[in-house]
RNA sequence: CGAGAUGUAGUGUAACGGUAGCAUCCAUGCUUUGGGAGCAUGUGGUCAGAGUUCAAAUCUCUGCAUCUCGACCA
């Protein structure tokens, strides 16, 4: 991936949303660009925050069961061709290796794309009797996809992510399983990232290539489009019956699984950038932040300068270990500090010079906010705490309101086309057929997100043909 | 892959066919320091190849790359 180089200059959001997105990146100095085209080398600032994602999927992952495993990168191309509706769903964009160790392949072998196929080939060995079941199987991998078009986190050629694959003994098990984690990426979302979720089911079209059903996670980003954030698949049998899936169930009936398959990607980083930055850079939820507080001494003149510095040093071990600090004793200006965390997103900035030491307090500036308050040193980690958790729910809060604000129910075309152009999220009803979903998209450009899970059954009739429908849907621009 | 545009230090920009310059960044030194410091010195450049010309960053051709707009997508 080439392109601009930003430095350290903000494009405002008001100018050119997609170019203030790729300096925030630049700014917060999260990733760069590399020399193969499409792909990003993800630099410690932004791996940090992948991490952290990590760390908190695999704790949530643990509690409903699921273990962690890795399969092969190269997958045999007539593995991947096995499940029909799955091969037509990633033929064009998938990455094929026809040489190696200075010959031609006699049989080519595909970078994964996802990898269905290569679980499940082994995945059927791993079964034979319903007391193996469920299966729950997740692995952090890096997938390759060759997109026509890409941008850093939201879309490039490879990327990481994590992919769950689970097996059970019937469909209504399959499918509650599916939904369960999409809540527990919900509450990710929610709980972590402070990003409000819209989840529900996607239409035909938009579903997964091989999925009977897939629910998914929509999230509003500031400028209106939406972000597929994450997807939770209901696979049902198809690929059970492709790869040979059996089990012997408690009747003694040699029977297909029923299948889930779900995933979460570093496209999660481009939505938590996109949905809480603001111009001065990245905003991170303190929960997200490797470093949540920043502490920068105010150095008059040199000869004060170790006594402040130590100062700063006991302050920062006096919050303890549930918060994560940093003191910045760079020999730079002070004014120079602030700017270079404001714009990496660090929650909480301490200031300590001469005459906080002397009054024992500190100054404590919100990232979020620019909030700047005096506070004096006795309960400051309690102070801390309160400001951080604070920040998080301000956050989401934020998220939330603006989410709120830009979603509009219509009853008619020229409302439906106004809102869609305006950048809103529009409830609308929709007769349910793939012609006028298509007929919508390739119109004005929205596609249906989701049908949300709280949408409520309701007489009406579609915005675009008339037709009945019985339950408003979710269309958006998408990014 | 189709249509259009553009390629000059790390970055951002100048130069009629005639000495490649400015700013910033980086490095060094001094002075500064409660919100992006100042001065001095220094390193570093015409996308690649061919052609036209006494002379090419500039004109022509080819290639390559990037950007914008479409088709594809977590």
């Amino acid at each position: 991936m080439e392109g601009k180089t930003y430095e350290n200059k903000i494009v405002p959001r008001s100018e050119d949303y997609s170019e203030w997105y790729l300096s925030v990146i630049a700014a917060a100095d999260l990733a760069t660009y590399s020399p193969v085209k499409g792909c990003m080398i993800i630099k410690p600032n932004g791996y940090a925050i992948w991490e952290k994602v990590q760390e908190v999927l695999n704790k949530e992952f643990k509690k409903k069961g699921v273990q962690n495993a890795y399969f092969p990168m190269l997958i045999p191309e007539k593995l991947l061709t096995r499940e029909a509706q799955h091969v037509e769903g990633f033929a064009p964009e998938v990455a094929v290796v026809t040489h190696a160790g200075g010959a031609k392949l006699d049989e080519p072998l595909v970078l994964r794309p996802t990898s269905e196929t290569i679980m499940y080939e082994v995945f059927k060995d791993w079964i034979h009797s319903y007391r193996d079941l469920p299966l729950l199987i997740n692995q952090w991998a890096n997938v390759i996809r060759w997109e026509m078009k890409t941008k850093p986190f939201l879309r490039t050629t490879e990327f990481l992510w994590q992919e769950g694959h689970t097996v059970h003994k019937d469909e209504p098990e399959a499918d509650a399983y599916a939904r369960t984690m999409l809540g527990v990426y919900e509450k990710f979302f929610a709980d972590y990232m402070a990003i409000p979720i819209i989840p529900g089911v996607k239409s035909e079209s938009e579903k997964f290539a091989g999925a009977l059903r897939t629910y998914t996670c929509e999230a509003m980003m500031q400028d209106g489009k939406a972000l597929q954030i994450s997807t939770s698949h209901n696979l049902g049998d198809n690929f059970a019956k492709a790869f040979d899936i059996k089990f012997l169930n408690e009747e003694n009936n040699e029977v297909y699984g029923w299948q889930t398959s779900w995933g979460l990607s570093t496209r999660s980083i481009g939505g938590l950038i996109m949905t809480h930055s603001d111009d001065k850079g990245l905003v991170l939820p303190p929960k997200m932040a490797s470093i949540q507080v920043v502490i920068v001494p105010i150095i008059p003149n040199p000869d004060s300068r170790a006594a402040i510095e130590s100062a700063a040093m006991k302050v920062a071990e006096s919050l303890g270990e549930n918060i994560s600090v940093h003191v910045d004793v760079r020999d730079m200006r002070h004014g120079e500090k602030y700017f270079d965390w404001e714009k990496k997103g660090i929650p909480v900035r301490i200031e300590i010079g001469p005459k906080d030491i002397e009054k024992n307090s500190v100054v404590i500036v919100r990232r979020d906010t620019g909030d700047k308050e005096f506070a004096p040193m006795e309960n400051l980690v309690e102070k801390i705490s309160d400001t951080l958790e604070k920040i998080q729910s301000n956050l989401y809060d934020r998220a939330l309101a603006m989410q709120n604000e830009n979603t509009v129910t219509v009853t008619n075309w020229d409302e439906f086309t106004a809102a869609i152009e305006d950048r809103k999220f529009v409830m609308a009803h929709w007769d349910g057929t793939d012609e006028t979903e298509k007929s919508i998209k390739d119109e004005i450009g929205a596609t249906i997100r989701c049908i949300p899970f709280d949408s409520v059954e309701e007489e009406g009739s579609c915005v675009k043909t008339g037709k009945p429908s019985t339950r408003r849907v979710l269309f958006a621009k998408a990014h």
